[in-house]
RNA sequence: GGUUCCGUAGCUCAGUUGGAUAGAGCAACUGCCUUCUAAGCAGUAGGUCAUUGGUUCGAAUCCAAUCGGAAUCACCA
């Protein structure tokens, strides 16, 4: 059955017209048929600008003969107006009744078969040498929730990161612990993640305490005066020396370095370390995962792909898609592609970061066949996305077309830009933490929760604190940035994730006072109220937005189709009775109204990532 | 400097394959719980859709220029 049956049905109707009346053979797209605004008689309307131009007539003229074409010919619409050139078409009844019991009896409705295709997400992806904070929650929830949306479009998705475990980073957390770490382990008070975060920014206080000395020592005083630029300043001078001085001159980054050589060598006790501290790390995540509900199907590491895409390099090179310099490094030429020159392999034949990506893309599509493969990375990498889909395109990858950065705005806090190194970056698990107190203390309020087991209370506490964030962070659209401000935390009252929760539960609680299975009688209602058509009209849509959603890779469609119901139904059920509503017929047809609003409300909120309680 | 993205109410955001009088929420003010969950509903106030020009029946939406902000332009990842 195809969804969108009124627009079908129209199209087919219009064709007829234009082709009695005219003699004119004309299809007409479905963009031209929308949902009447608001302020206007009707549900649907046909835009006829286009079609009157056609034909050679005004456009006030053609609408109405249109209009009154319709409704000899379909009993389906019982009204319309004219405005300008639009045709305003009212539903009957008896259809908007139709257009219900379809809904309600379809428990697949909006969601598409199996189509057979294989899809790739991406997300997360973190570096192991510090916690998960609120980028990577952005991040997450992104990428979880494309993965459920691209599942409603018929896609069998896989859910992968790829951790970034090795390198200078996670050496710099080692060698810390090991110097100043004083055997801290893991503990109930300090997750691993977090502990090998701290060993992280105590290495840079160690550094930058280092670096400090030595630029008032004879030696640092000496650079300064003979790499200094014209006029610059002393401190303008060794803020830009930083990472000379790290590679050059300091101890502690000498020790960093020769550590990570020592892992590259597999070195035993280096290596030991690292599982030892990654180790800790990835209990950490696992726990951050599980309070955010979120898991994957496959867990790359980078210490067992770094090496990928060498292979594939060399066969370019033979291809001439590459080309070598004098000093042995080999690039690729991207100016046509409004790009640079990009270097794939050094001089010394090690991979870069694009190599990696290079071969574990071919990896991937050796594992599973994607028809598509989406990487959740922020904008800040558009630029690499953009040169490692263009190399893909001249090496003549099979899957090359179906590569799409979901590139999303980085999250900023009022004050500017997160920054590890200076603290000021909100911790995922203290966000959870501190939105859960609130929400707790709200909730230990309400009345209707009072005789609920403690357990029973927490599970709410948790679902409405994650819906809290969730809603929060979705439904802004991914390209945008965002600010994120932790003083005013996160809203629980109008356009948020609870508030959408507050309409399930209302239902819920309606559906606990009547166990009978209702089944919707077309014949008996014959009233149906702006209210009630507001939902049904909404529901009806359902379609389109997933395929939207899917199509531009974008939650926050969703989230706004969640909170309109939402919006809806709030105001349908403080203006009418439902259990005592008196009109015949009224409260069965409310129940069942009632019924899908709450299973589409769930539905759409749970490719989100959103759960919804039965009470609040 | 090159490239890309963003700019809509005091704040956070919808609305953009061109369509009717640009919408929500928060904050402010005012009402509504002896009615099915008030995490709700209703109302008041708040706008030069950054600016200017162009395209046409019609522009927040498309094009151009300008202004403001961001990202990137590493043999880092």
């Amino acid at each position: 059955m195809s969804y969108n049956f009124v627009e079908s049905k129209l199209q087919v109707i219009i064709k007829q017209f234009l082709s009695e009346s005219f003699n004119l053979e004309m299809e007409i797209p479905l963009q031209w048929i929308t949902a009447t605004k608001k302020e206007h008689v009707g549900d649907f309307t046909l835009t006829v600008f286009n079609i009157a131009k056609s034909v050679n007539l005004p456009p006030e003229k053609v609408a109405t003969d249109l209009g009154n074409f319709i409704l000899q010919n379909d009993t389906d619409f019982v009204e319309f107006q004219v405005i300008k050139g639009f045709l305003n078409l009212k539903l009957s009844n008896k259809e908007l009744l139709e257009i219900l019991n379809k809904i309600s009896s379809n428990l697949e409705y909006g969601i598409k078969p199996k189509n057979g295709e294989t899809v790739l997400v991406e997300f997360c992806s973190p570096n192991t040498n510090k916690p998960l904070h609120l980028g990577h929650v952005r991040n997450i929830l992104l990428g979880w929730s494309t993965y459920k949306i691209l599942g409603t479009q018929g896609y069998d998705v896989k859910k992968v990161q790829i951790i970034n475990d090795r390198g200078i980073a996670i050496c710099k957390s080692m060698l810390a612990w090991k110097l100043f770490g004083e055997g801290q382990v893991p503990s109930p008070t300090k997750k691993g993640d977090h502990l090998v975060g701290d060993m992280y920014v105590l290495f840079e206080q160690k550094f930058k305490e280092e670096y400090s000395t030595w630029q008032d020592s004879v030696a640092g005083k000496a650079i300064y005066e003979e790499k200094k630029k014209e006029d610059e300043t002393q401190s303008d001078f060794f803020k830009r020396y930083k990472n000379d001085y790290f590679n050059l001159e300091s101890n502690l980054g000498l020790q960093a370095r020769k550590m990570l050589q020592k892992w590259e060598d597999g070195d035993v006790e280096v290596k030991t370390l690292w599982a030892q501290l990654n180790g800790w790390v990835y209990d950490g995540f696992a726990e951050t995962f599980k309070r955010l509900r979120v898991d994957f199907d496959q867990l790359d590491y980078e210490s067992e792909t770094y090496l990928l895409g060498k292979d594939i390099i060399n066969e370019g090179l033979e291809k001439s898609v590459f080309y070598k310099k004098p000093d042995n490094s080999v690039w690729i030429d991207l100016t046509d592609k409004k790009l640079d020159h990009k270097v794939v392999l050094r001089a010394d034949g090690t991979s870069v970061y694009i190599t990696q990506d290079i071969g574990t893309a071919n990896m991937r599509y050796k594992q599973w066949n994607p028809s598509k493969m989406i990487y959740v990375v922020a904008d800040e990498q558009n630029y690499h996305f953009q040169a490692l889909f263009e190399t893909m395109k001249k090496l003549q990858e099979p899957y090359a077309d179906g590569l799409f950065h979901l590139s999303y705005g980085m999250v900023e806090l009022p004050s500017g830009r997160m920054k590890s190194r200076e603290g000021t970056v909100v911790d995922a698990d203290d966000l959870i933490d501190e939105i859960t107190a609130e929400v707790s203390t709200n909730t230990l309020e309400r009345e209707e929760l009072a005789a609920l087991t403690p357990a029973e209370k927490n599970d709410i506490v948790n679902d409405i604190s994650l819906a809290a964030i969730k809603f929060f962070i979705l439904k802004v659209q991914p390209k945008k940035r965002m600010i994120f401000d932790p003083s005013e935390s996160v809203d629980l009252q109008g356009h948020t994730g609870p508030y959408i929760q507050n309409a399930y539960v209302r239902i819920q609680s309606l559906l606990r006072k009547t166990p009978i299975d209702l089944v919707l009688d077309s014949n008996v209602y014959t009233h149906i109220n702006e209210d009630e058509k507001d939902i049904i009209l909404h529901l009806y849509y359902y379609p389109y937005v997933l395929e939207e959603a899917s199509n531009t890779y974008d939650p926050s469609v969703v989230a706004h189709f969640a909170y309109q119901l939402a919006k809806y139904y709030h105001k349908f059920y403080h203006n009418n009775s439902i259990l005592l509503a008196k009109e015949p017929g009224a409260r069965d047809f409310r129940l069942v109204l009632c019924r899908v609003t709450a299973r589409l409300l769930a539905h759409s909120m749970n490719l989100l990532g959103i759960d919804m309680p039965d009470r609040m």
